[in-house]
RNA sequence: GGACCCGUAGCUCAGCGGUAGAGCGUUCGGCUUACAUCCGAAAGGUCAGAGGUUCGAGACCUCUCGGGUCCACCA
């Protein structure tokens, strides 16, 4: 052996050799009959990474699957785990569009094929990359059944769930309030929002004859209602009245109304509610009737409805209104230093804007129920429950309707066609030219058309008459008129990684589904884990995992979020080249808590490749002293003829060996993998090198088999037991050592415990 | 406004009701059939605080104080 492991060039080439003789991929016994008894298929799909996405930390924690991959390949399970990428719509868009700004371009000045055209290019490029991160960290993955979202055969049945959850009743097509961003153009669920606090003017105004707080007072042109709670004896003399309010471009009507949602203790007890720009007071108008009125457009622009602010931006258009109140006295007075939550987009931070655009939605209601009751009664179960099942009840409990609809370019388009037949001449507001956002779809109609446009033309068309958009492709279905016009607006990404499950076993769907484990971070458990138990639930009845384990995120030595910023980024694959795989896999796992964060150091890194330099020289040590039997031409015997007959030292450490063995075996089997990995450093360090090997030396020199047959039966028991932790010096001191079984770790049989 | 998690050695964290642990750091001493990326030893803790349950609590319960996270339509 040499002197110094070079983890390098032995990771790559074990990676390669393994990859080559197929050990990632299952071998799978229809009957089950090869199976060993009481064991059973074991698979993990592995959270699909943004094709996009350059590694990092979050990426290296996949080791937790691989290790549990690794664990149940060794028990002689067929063992599949699944490989792929995530288009990931409005992520990959975002990125694709900042790169653009490099090159001084915009989305704007592509139209829809061409722009989609070259985010594919832009992700294609970044997909290998991403595949061979995967493989430098040694992950076991079964790269013949790698997919992507963007598959033909996976759209396809995403599709097909569509068109199920249509034929259910459960689409629908909605004037509905939502979160909508005008830099991004789109309108995002209501996960994708943060909100920010932020110090804002509170403006008392005087409003016919009440005096109230807002904090927007440019959308006022919308204002449909003035509300106060129902309890409020304040104002129970207004109640039902339609009110004349003096405005900045003249009077104008609005209603009395009393509704729950208004807190008496705030401000002067009375909102004024403006449906087409505020969610709560969107819910009040619902329960009200009130009429809607849009002042805000796509381009975040005042419109027509606000007189002489029309063109301004909701910001300008603010000062300006101010301005104008306050030279017709209608500002009561400001509190300058409002504390309050503002929406803003994930992606860009831009102040979102809450519209109403009819939107796709599903209804989740009725599908949740399935999801809960299954981690009920434990057909999944969520690790560690303490701290997630409650987060995961509570989420579905209240979950509100899933808008799957997204207005960009970057995604399959939802399948839907409108007749223009059926549905009469599309009516078109040309709001902006400007801003022209080019539709391939509107192009074969004579002429083009802005985004603006397309909506407008589409909300009148549903106002128009019932909801008549069609699943069809071709043909109208009504009238077989060939003048249709599919939906432009696209999925949401996790309408499609949510259906991973079902989309990518293919072949072996029944063999591998329900799934054993799904692993991931907590952050995605209502964006992706919760909405595969939904899906996998309303297509197959089934759940589509038996576990979730859920862990935490990588943090720097001080608990801080590993940030750009922060400049406190480790680099796995720097790290990988500077200490090897199996050091960053062993840092990231030991004496780590179930879902605690995980506090990452390139100290603790040193301190793990100082743990593979102690294997691997214990390795030397343990071949130097055969060799000397080599010499003489005697073989060294198996451990099982002199179990009964050790020396004391001899029958103690294995003893350990047999308690180590279990108490590994028992942590993987809990997913306490922390616990375990801590075990096996201990143990490997402390007792096998530093006391036992220590302790057996000078019989060693005197060549007293025993204690060198011993040895090796130690060591290469804990070289298995370490093989799913670290797995390229495991299996390279075992090809070296272990001259009596040529079967690599990989597929070798877990020790017997 | 709801809920959750965490306060253990200088730092980062394990700890499974039964004599307080690890890594890094610190101090002292060591090139010994592998390893100085090492070996041997040592210092360092009222386990945030206060009550309670128990024969026994760092672990279980209640409250207080500190730190963090998630959810929610605060005009």
């Amino acid at each position: 052996m040499d002197k110094v492991y070079n983890a390098n060039t032995i990771e790559d080439k074990w990676y390669q050799l393994w990859e080559k003789a197929g050990y990632f991929t299952p071998k799978i016994d229809k009957d089950k009959k090869a199976l060993p008894a009481g064991r059973q298929a074991f698979s993990i799909l592995l959270p699909l990474p943004n094709a996009n996405d350059p590694m990092h930390m979050g990426h290296a924690l996949f080791t937790i699957q691989d290790i549990m991959i690794r664990y149940h390949r060794m028990l002689g399970d067929p063992t599949l785990w699944l490989p792929g990428a995530d288009h990931a719509g409005i992520e990959t868009q975002f990125v694709f569009e900042k790169h653009l700004a490099k090159q001084g371009k915009s989305r704007f000045d592509f139209d829809r094929s061409t722009l989609y055209k070259l985010i594919w290019e832009f992700v294609e490029k970044n997909r290998a990359i991403n595949r061979d991160q995967l493989k430098k960290l040694g992950f076991s993955l079964d790269w013949t059944r790698y997919h992507y979202s963007l598959e033909p055969e996976i759209v396809e049945k995403v599709m097909e769930t569509f068109k199920k959850l249509h034929q259910d009743g459960l689409i629908y097509r909605g004037e509905r309030i939502v979160n909508f961003c005008t830099k991004c153009g789109t309108a995002f669920s209501d996960l994708e929002i943060e909100y920010v606090e932020r110090k804002d003017p509170l403006y008392y105004i005087k409003y016919g004859p009440f005096i109230l707080a807002t904090t927007r007072p440019e959308t006022k042109f919308g204002d449909t209602a003035v509300a106060f709670h129902p309890g409020d004896k304040r104002y129970m003399k207004y109640l039902g009245q339609e009110i004349e309010i003096r405005g900045v471009n003249g009077p104008f009507k609005v209603k009395v109304v009393a509704d729950e949602a208004i807190d008496p203790k705030f401000g002067t007890g009375i909102e004024k509610v403006t449906p087409g720009h505020d969610a709560m007071d969107f819910e009040i108008g619902q329960r009200h009737n009130l009429p809607i009125k849009k002042v805000i457009n796509l381009n975040g622009r005042l419109n027509e409805l606000a007189g002489k602010f029309a063109g301004m931006k909701v910001a300008e258009g603010r000062k300006a209104v101010f301005a104008a109140m306050e030279v017709l006295g209608l500002i009561d007075h400001v509190d300058e230093n409002y504390l309050h939550n503002v929406a803003t987009c994930y992606r860009c931070h831009t102040t979102i804007e809450p519209m109403v655009i009819p939107q796709w939605f599903i209804k989740m209601k009725p599908l949740a129920k399935a999801a809960i009751d299954a981690v009920k009664t434990g057909r999944t179960k969520i690790v560690p429950k303490k701290r997630f099942e409650k987060m995961y009840f509570d989420w579905l409990k209240n979950i509100r309707d899933w808008n799957i609809s997204r207005q960009i370019v970057w995604g399959p388009r939802i399948p839907v066609w409108y007749c223009l037949n059926c549905n009469g001449e599309i009516k078109i507001n040309f709001i902006n030219k400007q801003s022209e956002r080019i539709n391939d779809t509107y192009r074969h109609l004579k002429d083009k058309y802005t985004f603006e446009e397309i909506n407008a033309g589409l909300q009148s068309m549903m106002a128009d008459k019932e909801a008549s958009y069609q699943l069809s492709d071709g043909k109208c279905l009504k009238c077989h008129g060939t003048n249709i016009l599919q939906e432009t607006d696209t999925f949401d990404t996790w309408f499609l990684s949510g259906q991973w499950p079902l989309t990518t076993l293919g072949a072996d769907f029944q063999y591998f589904y329900p799934t054993s484990v799904l692993d991931t971070l907590w952050d995605i458990l209502f964006f992706w884990v919760a909405k595969m138990m939904i899906l996998g639930l309303y297509v197959t009845g089934e759940v589509p995992f038996k576990v979730i384990h859920l862990h935490a995120r990588v943090v720097d030595k001080f608990g801080q979020k590993m940030s750009k910023s922060k400049g406190n980024v480790i680099d796995p694959l720097e790290i990988t080249q500077k200490y090897g795989a199996d050091a960053l896999r062993f840092a990231l796992v030991m004496g780590v808590a179930p879902a605690s964060d995980i506090c990452l150091s390139e100290e603790k890194i040193v301190g793990m490749r100082n743990f593979t330099n102690k294997l691997w020289n214990i390795g030397r040590f343990i071949r130097m002293n055969m060799d000397a039997y080599k010499e003489q031409n005697i073989s060294l015997t198996d451990f099982k003829n002199i179990k009964n007959t050790l020396k004391t030292e001899d029958k103690k450490i294995s003893k350990y060996l047999d308690k180590l063995t279990k108490d590994v075996t028992k942590s993987i089997d809990n997913y306490h993998f922390g616990r375990a990995a801590e075990d096996l450093y201990t143990f490997i360090w402390h007792t096998l090198a530093d006391k036992h090997l220590e302790l057996v030396k000078d019989r060693l020199k005197n060549m007293d088999k025993k204690a060198l047959v011993t040895l090796i039966h130690i060591y290469t028991t804990s070289l298995k037991l370490l093989h799913p932790f670290m797995p390229f010096i495991t299996e390279e001191i075992n090809q070296q050592i272990n001259l009596w079984d040529s079967t690599p770790l990989i597929i070798s049989p877990w020790p017997e415990n």
